[in-house]
DNA sequence: TATCTGAATATTGTCAACAATATGCCTTTC
DNA sequence: GAAAGGCATATTGTTGACAATATTCAGATA
């Protein structure tokens, strides 16, 4: 079960490129503070230096490099300080997200989040690789929220800005030592805000759910 | 009194170019929905087609043009669903920037914020071209909350993506028809429960703030 | 030895030409 | 007369070369 983020095909080079730099500094291959030099990767990914550009500039637009004129681009280096100002901006959209999801939700979605719970809870015992699919499984869940609160912008900002930066730093989060099943119980106490169309409710849930990674961050340093 | 927004003064031919059309895009001179030709743009900014794709890439991220494949770049077109849904994020954003603002301005920047306000106290009897310094205004106002926040993502989230989206669609929202003064009674409020540290009370008041005019845009249609 | 200077190198910014795709118009056909 | 097909045009995607700026390193000087 891969993420249900519908990825509508690189048709472009440069699309192309940004997908697999991007799938690289995620996974951690460029490392935070390495340098992106044009020529490198234009021939490593046997693209010109056009396209390589546009792809580097576009990540920058999702917070994954930096760019100073004239000197290059470097992956992103966040400090403990920015990370959380990640989660502090992830609190404040997720929130607004889930609100707005509770008053727009139809049954349908609803009950297909239940399912995904479901299976996270499968998973839930067996360590045996399930940690990937959980913490897939995880994004999955956020994703689809920030998609039924029918709202382009949010969504947008959510599913093509921050997450991935999560995602970047999330393998550097000490691990959830029993996290997951707290997770869990608070990700069906959301759903069922949603589909009781409870928007207070499901704003605060998903505030609180959000505020309380942000707190295990802390433990890291 | 212009905004004090800091511009890093543009050193590249794409910064400059974005700087413009951006301008243009606000001022509506380049009308929602109309075509970018790259051709037609670079000549008449006089540079070459390279950066001012640049260029309009970084208005993609802007959420200011639509870029489809081998088609062409759009100034974008809200609807009036889209154009609540901007305000709906501004308000989730706004607010986690003024509760973290609350938390984090220090007396300097109090004191600047009650000074901005006698400001626009003066200017909002005279009608004389004050409207003008008082939308300015008004969004300085909005913009130094946000860097208060020291909250470097939550700040470019809504000064470089969402405000200008916002400026852009301010025309056409019916007149403020005294609204003016009532957004300043609202906006001394807000300073004050920052002065005061209070937390959740600025985040609540400047939800409400955001919420307000979000419902004066269903005058409009 | 540490620091400054300056040339050599490397890297980014910009440009103009070429290739690939889309758009518009005309003809053809039913 | 309307729709479909195809050619000509226009526009975007891509490339390699050139210009401008930054970085590096060797040598000179205090």
């Amino acid at each position: 079960m891969a993420l249900t983020l519908e990825t509508p095909a690189a048709v472009t080079l440069a699309d192309q490129a940004l997908e697999a730099i991007q799938a690289q500094i995620v996974a951690g291959e460029l490392a935070p503070g390495s340098k992106l030099n044009e020529g490198e990767l234009a021939s490593a990914h046997g693209i010109s230096r056009g396209p390589l550009r546009e792809a580097i500039r576009r990540l920058e637009a999702r917070h994954l490099v930096e760019i100073v004129p004239n000197a290059g681009a470097r992956v992103v280096c966040l400090s403990h300080a920015q990370l959380l100002a990640v989660y502090e901006t992830r609190e404040a959209l997720e929130g607004m997200a889930c609100r707005l999801a509770a008053q727009r939700i139809d049954a349908p979605e609803v009950a297909a989040l239940h399912e995904l719970l479901d299976q996270h809870e499968k998973v839930l015992g067996s360590d045996t690789e399930a940690r990937y699919l959980q913490e897939e499984g995880n994004f999955d869940f956020h994703y689809r929220i920030a998609r039924a609160s029918r709202n382009e912008i949010l969504a947008s900002m959510l599913c093509d800005d921050l997450y991935h930066l999560v995602r970047m730093y999330r393998r550097r989060t000490p691990a959830d030592h029993g996290r997951g099943r707290q997770a869990l119980a608070e990700h069906r106490h959301i759903v069922d805000a949603l589909g009781a169309g409870d928007a207070e409710l499901a704003e605060l849930l998903m505030r609180r759910h959000v505020s309380a990674a942000r707190y295990l961050l802390n433990d890291g340093q």
